[in-house]
DNA sequence: ACTGGTTGTGCAATCGATTTCAAGAGTTTC
DNA sequence: GAAACTCTTGAAATCGATTGCACAACCAGT
């Protein structure tokens, strides 16, 4: 019967097998240093008793998890999810594991970090999240049993993290300027969450396209944003509120301006007849959206993908030290039907 | 310098707190079994040493990962990612950590499962696919070193799964008969993929409410879908080509819908004013797309923790051994704008 | 003073793999 | 024919924690 059949370790293919277990575990790693004739007669016997590897016990000696650790501020949204996915990818085709840590309401997204990294779970983090404190990050990189970072999707000055991410400041004017090229003078911005490093580089562009076209910059026309649907609806409210509104917005992601539209249709407000906007990320939604959202889109699988595999690099290096990498990436403007010439209104 | 310093383990901890390694293992698994002078003297070498626990060599003594395994059919997809949230959530407090795996374009899903569980560095596996082939799982359970499993959001009929499930029968019945209330007598369904439990299922419902109501389902308005937006934009043209359209569309899904809906708004049809069109999951752009959708809410962060909280309470048991678990949970439907009555037309 | 119970601690085995070192067999080289 | 190599293999140490067992110290009850 089956019962107390315990898993069947490397000792019982090797007793299996007739070799010892040293042989056994040269054959799995490096076959050709074992003969024919043994390697066939441990395949049989891996095959016989139902042998699977003890990752725990591999990892204890070779002080290798082969696990990465993915930090993301929340999964559920679309942007990051793709993101994850190429990560998970590429990780899975150069045998490592993924582990996922929401940090979107860890009380302490430092101190979780910690719990998961210092504690020989994954060999390298990283860093989906713009909002994270620059201080506690680098204490948290300086540790004595830390692990390799790199940062994705967010840029830490001056601190020298390993880096991918999109040009936010360019693109962001580029956006900016598409509406301006429409014949837009009266421009908001939809902002990011206020201390994401991401949403300001974003305001950054909008500001540097507003001042290239010498247009002023208006407090009221800085909405209010979190990256999400709800503030985006929200802050379709405080637009109706203006007594001076805007005939465009740029939107800090493709997110908050669908929930913007979302609310100004509320008011009966419609895009692009009444107002245009840009959004930022090109999600799958928002070619599919009505309308059809102008947007600028970022290689998500590719930023996925290339952090991934820097990380990857750096953990297999031998010292783990590399100079310090940064990938820039461009953004595309899509240009879809959410932006239109401004409406005739006599201005200039 | 810092040159060579290795990872502190618990042996200088106990060096420098003069106490034995077995010590110090104890006041930190259970804090009251050591006198309070050596767990003080203890915290501070804990503190000076800078230590932290090698996971890996505590699961190899302890047989016990600590982490379970989330395998899902696509992370981009909002609807598994909210739920990967809630899982994640969970486990976290519970102190488990989560590992990802993406079946979406795996060769052969069952295999990646296999690497992944049967090398120890799983101790439960939770799955949200419905589209792995019932045979392979019952072998995979079957398995001499296999893992504890829980399967949310499908079902495989007579197999003794643990499951977690929202009743999808039920659930695209009262969707479809949501239409039917409205006056509808045409009504199509956009199908999930082929050989998807949950499509399956939901496709039964709405066959189920045809019956009931004495309408005969006709082969031509199955339109082919696969749960995603393409597939539903791809379902418009096939919408275009019918002699004779439906009045109404039940979708198996939301982004099935709003693919299905933006593929209509190029030839001209409109939601509702056209047809009438019923979603489900209520993803979170469902409330906020033009026209919102009417669409059959599932309880995602519900299903993902209940899961969560079923399979680490079976590992967490003895013998892993409980009765196989069988959870519920109902769906809600939501009546936004994309539902009307049938235009007039003389119909009866 | 002896028994029985509780508490706090240490010794040493253990989990399952990898890897260093050494050794035996066979092969090449001069 | 000896030295030098290469090719296979095994014995045993090792990774860093946990835990069964033993034992000493102390206390209470008779």
């Amino acid at each position: 019967m089956t019962e107390t059949r315990k898993t069947p370790t490397i000792q019982d293919v090797a007793r299996f097998a007739k070799v010892s277990t040293a042989t056994v575990s040269r054959a799995l790693s490096s076959p050709d240093r074992v003969s024919e004739g043994t390697r066939a007669r441990i395949s049989e016997a891996i095959r016989v008793t139902g042998y699977t590897l003890n990752q725990a016990a591999r990892s204890l000696r070779q002080r290798t998890a082969k696990t990465i650790l993915v930090a993301l501020p929340d999964i559920r949204n679309s942007f990051f999810s793709s993101i994850l996915d190429a990560v998970e990818r590429e990780a899975t085709n150069r045998g490592y594991g993924v582990l996922v840590a929401n940090l979107f309401l860890a009380r302490t997204p430092a101190q979780r970090l910690q719990d998961y990294m210092l504690s020989n779970r994954a060999d390298g983090l990283l860093l989906l999240d713009g909002s994270l404190d620059p201080g506690t990050l680098q204490a948290l990189v300086r540790a004595p049993n830390s692990v390799p970072l790199v940062v994705a999707c967010e840029e830490i000055p001056n601190s020298g993290f390993h880096t991918v991410l999109t040009d936010n400041v360019v693109a962001a004017e580029r956006a900016t300027r598409h509406l301006i090229d429409l014949g837009h003078r009266h421009i908001a911005h939809l902002l990011g969450p206020d201390h994401n490093v991401v949403a300001r580089d974003r305001m950054a562009g909008y500001a540097n396209a507003l001042n290239r076209a010498g247009l002023a910059m208006r407090q009221q026309w800085l909405f209010r944003g979190n990256f999400d649907i709800e503030r985006g609806f929200a802050a379709a409210a405080h637009f109706m509120s203006l007594s001076e509104r805007p005939t465009a917005v740029f939107a800090a992601n493709d997110e908050s301006a669908i929930g913007f539209l979302s609310g100004l249709r509320q008011y009966g407000i419609l895009c692009p007849r009444d107002i245009s906007l840009v959004g930022f990320d090109d999600l799958g939604v928002a070619a599919h959206y009505a309308p059809p959202l102008t947007t600028m889109r970022q290689p998500r699988e590719l930023i996925g993908r290339m952090a991934a595999e820097a990380l990857i690099d750096i953990l297999e290096d031998d010292d783990h030290q590399r100079a310090p990498l940064r990938i820039v990436l461009n953004s595309e403007l899509i240009v879809r039907e959410s932006t239109a010439h401004v409406p005739m209104r006599g201005q200039d």
